[in-house]
DNA sequence: GGTACCGTACTCGGATAAGCAATGTCCGAGTTCGTTGGG
DNA sequence: CCCAACGAACTCGGACATTGCTTATCCGAGTACGGTACC
């Protein structure tokens, strides 16, 4: 089980516009020689935040993305399920009524999955603790450890 | 983000040596065409299982797989662990450091990235759930639904 | 000097390939059990 | 009738294809800005 590395790249895009707090839109370009990534599949994942409403983008010359609400109202689970998409990780696919179990009557599988059911309960924990952290947070933990990144990400953005 | 069916099929194979109760080996074939699965690929996961201590195989003709422990010794977690290995889901490139954050002084990457704090925390309690749930929980569970299953499990592989 | 027009550079957005891990398949080493031949 | 040797069937275990998803790339539609010609 792996996540998507786009996941990375885009709470790290939406944490600079964080620290930018203008609303100056900052192209893909920009993001990419940031962190040093593709720029194109790096705009992937940053269409996949507008189509889920987190980002605002504006084409042609000087456009780019801005954030399309403010930083204390993104959550992780929203940035994770507009890169991984809803569907959830464990997919039971109800083996116990494939073979010979399919005979059993089927009173007996109106209860879901014991299996699944405990799955979920873990899963469920997951995405509670995601959608109790927004990108503000994140930003707040970044500033207490080093005061001077975001003033280091301002300047390179051409700000100030 | 995609969890293996591999998971599955193990979760309910362990459920089965569950309710068989006894030291008599089941093989893979039986466990296959119990649940309608490939036979060669759900043996491949039972290695798995075996690699992780979680099974006891006994090969040759009469052989098969056996609770290496009892079921209420066996966690969600070390079942998930034996699959899909022990890394994380998210892995923090550390993109933070690449292109021009690379000029920072190396005092400010000190602390983890906040980034990577915040899924870990998220992934934790994945964890710590996973981890609180046994196999004799999820036949508890299952026992509770449906009272005949077990029963049938027992008689379908020959038991009593 | 002011204004309208045009060309260029730059942006997002979606359609199109490449790489790799998960999935699926096959064959060999080893063990058990029934059979068969001899004593 | 009893026993030993043998062969067949069955099992796990690891090596070898194949499929699907993640990753990566390319090109087109649209927009803003700077230059230029004209009034």
């Amino acid at each position: 089980m792996r996540m998507s590395e786009g996941v990375e790249w885009a709470l790290h895009s939406l944490l600079t516009l964080a620290w930018l707090g203008d609303d100056q839109p900052v192209p893909t370009a920009r993001f990419a020689s940031g962190h040093d990534l593709p720029k194109a599949y790096l705009n992937k994942q940053l269409q996949a935040l507008v189509r889920a409403g987190l980002l605002t983008s504006t084409p042609g010359a000087r456009g780019g993305y801005v954030l399309a609400r403010p930083p204390e109202k993104i959550t992780l689970m929203d940035v994770v399920t507009a890169i991984e998409g809803s569907e959830r990780a464990f997919r039971c696919a109800d083996i116990r009524r494939r073979g010979p179990g399919a005979t059993a009557p089927a009173r007996e599988y109106a209860e879901p999955c014991a299996i699944d059911s405990a799955m979920r309960r873990a899963e469920l924990a997951w995405r509670r603790e995601l959608a109790a952290q927004t990108i503000a947070d994140i930003r707040a933990a970044a500033d207490a450890h080093a005061p001077n990144a975001a003033e280091r990400v301002r300047r390179w953005h051409g700000r100030d």
